[in-house]
DNA sequence: CCGTATCCATTGCGATACTG
DNA sequence: CAGTATCGCAATGGATACGG
């Protein structure tokens, strides 16, 4: 069915998406640049603590760009870099995943919290 | 802390496979059902604990199948569902992703060793 | 508005020991 | 060999306060 090539690279892919908010940055990251508040906004959930943190790492590791435009009040931009896009390109799969199975996953969602208690 | 709705595909694949060993086992398990023993040596790096209580979650929401055979000494077999062969389908991307540009991540990583000192 | 720093509760996870 | 249970430390991550 499949070739044995996965031994394993997805070691490295996860080094760099593994933090908890990081491909969720990157996907709204993927078509347009945002500034730090819209990123925040969109991704909800995250605390400024972690959105910042990660953001940071992203940065260093060179997936996205960060511009400060060094105006009062402040406003910074956040963009992917090229390498940064590659990243994203290969999450989409992931994502159609997602939406296609969103159902069954909310069940298990349930499912799981009826096991824990 | 519950949430209704996922605001795109990706929050529904991590809520399946975020954690941290999961991505690896399914991997794993893409072509073959192996034993425990045998994913344990495949991965390695992770700990007993933590395979079996990931392997666990992962069968709980359908992406894994496991096989008692009941014998002595004991033997169990896992493998994935078609469900859990959709998902693995969708991660192929990022490993290969990961293959291309190990040696940028590879430089990434010491790097980040750099930073924190 | 954007970023840094601190405190502190919660969790993650390895080590170890025990069962069938 | 496969799995469960417990203990305890280290890392995670949220809340809050402060500064440009």
């Amino acid at each position: 069915m499949k070739r044995d090539m996965f031994t394993c690279g997805l070691d490295a892919a996860l080094a760099v998406i593994g933090g908890k908010w990081k491909p969720l940055i990157m996907f709204h990251l993927a078509h347009d640049t945002r500034r730090y508040g819209e990123l925040k906004r969109a991704i909800g959930a995250v605390s400024h603590k972690m959105l910042i943190q990660q953001l940071k790492e992203l940065e260093v590791d060179g997936l996205v760009h960060r511009v400060d435009h060094k105006e009062i009040p402040p406003r910074v931009d956040y963009s992917l870099t090229e390498f940064g896009q590659t990243l994203a390109n290969a999450l989409v799969p992931l994502c159609e995943w997602g939406t296609a199975h969103a159902t069954e996953v909310s069940e298990m969602m349930t499912n799981r919290e009826a096991r824990t208690r």
